[in-house]
DNA sequence: TCTGGGGTCCTTGTGCTA
DNA sequence: TCTGTAGCACAAGGACCC
């Protein structure tokens, strides 16, 4: 029987900010964009306090403002959450090399080999963590990643949760289908129209509606993850299957100069990423968002990997110019290099 | 009126080739 | 030579995650 480990930190960013100046411990505080709730950008995380109020990650932060004009308002920090992130990350390592790192503030730890008992791998994380950052973890202990992931988020903050396979009807099957990892707003949605409300009402369906109803892949997906069924590996380490940016406009532009302009920076910036972590790639793909949300991406391939910045912007200038920008405005512009592989550093990238 | 940024993965449609 | 089809690669879009 395997035991899958998930460790979630406890409302990371907030926590993080909280440990460098404990001023703002007990009050609202929203971390996300500029720190400007006045900006266009929105909610990466809110403590505890500021949940109170309703507000959760995603949420725009005028809107955050609006419910709660009192809260402290931060920039994100990727650097220094990035450091602590290592720190407990050097932690989990030292219990165990199978590790697969699940974002900044997340990962899974296979632990089936080790001799001691869940609650004391779970003891001795937690005040390893704690030693390390001075921060609290939650974690979930499960025979897989699926259910291991939603035992993290059944105790918060600081919590301890073991699920078993006996558990699947009495702890799985009561939660709402949103609570499945892949389960987002449109899928819910559709389920809804059937009446599914619970992963026990999802577990009543057989393989052939859903895999007529949602496609091939997802329709093995939710029939075997109703069920707690998950043989996915602890996968330690990945290879990038691509690199980007994109920058939302604080006002929508219809200044094709401006655009060009801003796609010749993110290409700069993609590419220094591709070069530097030794990779080339053979598909570049420009994104625009209308301002009326409409979204669309052209992408254009090239039978050879490339990595210098000329070749690439060239690449993306030539999908800019199969995208209709007459007379309408644009909110955001992106530039993403795909198909990449790894490249012997040679020459210069310009 | 508002809806970020950086990713992954899947589906669908289309064109090419055997 | 023509036609149907299967397989593949690619382009585009969508859903989802943190």
């Amino acid at each position: 029987m395997r035991r899958i480990l998930h460790i979630d930190m406890d409302a990371f960013f907030a926590a993080v900010e909280e440990k460098r100046n404990p001023a703002l411990k007990g009050k609202p505080v929203v971390i996300g964009g500029r720190g400007d709730p006045t900006r266009r950008g929105v909610v990466s995380t809110a403590d505890y306090e500021a949940r109170k109020y309703g507000i959760h990650s995603g949420m725009p932060l005028r809107t955050a403002f609006k419910l709660c004009p009192s809260a402290i308002f931060l920039p994100v920090d990727c650097e220094a959450y990035a450091a602590v992130s290592r720190r407990f990350k050097k932690v989990l390592v030292g219990v165990t090399p199978i590790m697969e790192d699940v974002g900044i503030d997340e990962a899974f730890l296979d632990i089936s080999a080790l001799p001691d008992s869940n609650e004391a791998i779970a003891a001795a994380i937690k005040a390893g963590i704690y030693d390390a950052t001075g921060l609290t973890c939650s974690i979930g202990i499960a025979p897989n990643k699926l259910l291991a992931k939603i035992a993290s988020d059944m105790r918060k903050p600081d919590g301890l949760t073991i699920l078993t396979d006996n558990d699947i009807k009495r702890g799985l099957w009561p939660l709402p289908i949103r609570k499945l990892h892949g389960i987002g707003p449109k899928t819910e949605e559709n389920l809804k129209a059937l009446n599914v409300e619970t992963i026990g009402q999802l577990a009543q369906f057989s393989l052939e509606t859903l895999v007529g109803r949602f496609g091939h892949f997802y329709g093995h997906y939710l029939h075997d993850a109703a069920r707690g069924i998950d043989d996915r590996p602890v996968v330690t380490h990945r290879e990038p299957k691509s690199f980007s940016r994109e920058e939302t406009f604080q006002e929508d532009v219809r200044n094709w100069q401006a655009i060009a302009r801003t796609i010749a920076e993110q290409t700069k910036e993609v590419v220094s990423d591709l070069v530097g972590q030794g990779y080339g790639a053979r598909t570049v793909t420009v994104k625009i968002r209308y301002s009326d949300f409409r979204t669309i991406t052209r992408s254009c391939s090239v039978s050879e990997s490339v990595r210098k910045e000329d070749d690439i912007r060239r690449m993306a200038f030539s999908c800019l110019k199969r995208v209709d920008l007459e007379g309408k405005k644009v909110r955001l512009v992106g530039v993403r290099v795909g198909n990449i592989k790894t490249c012997e550093p040679r020459g210069s990238t310009r």
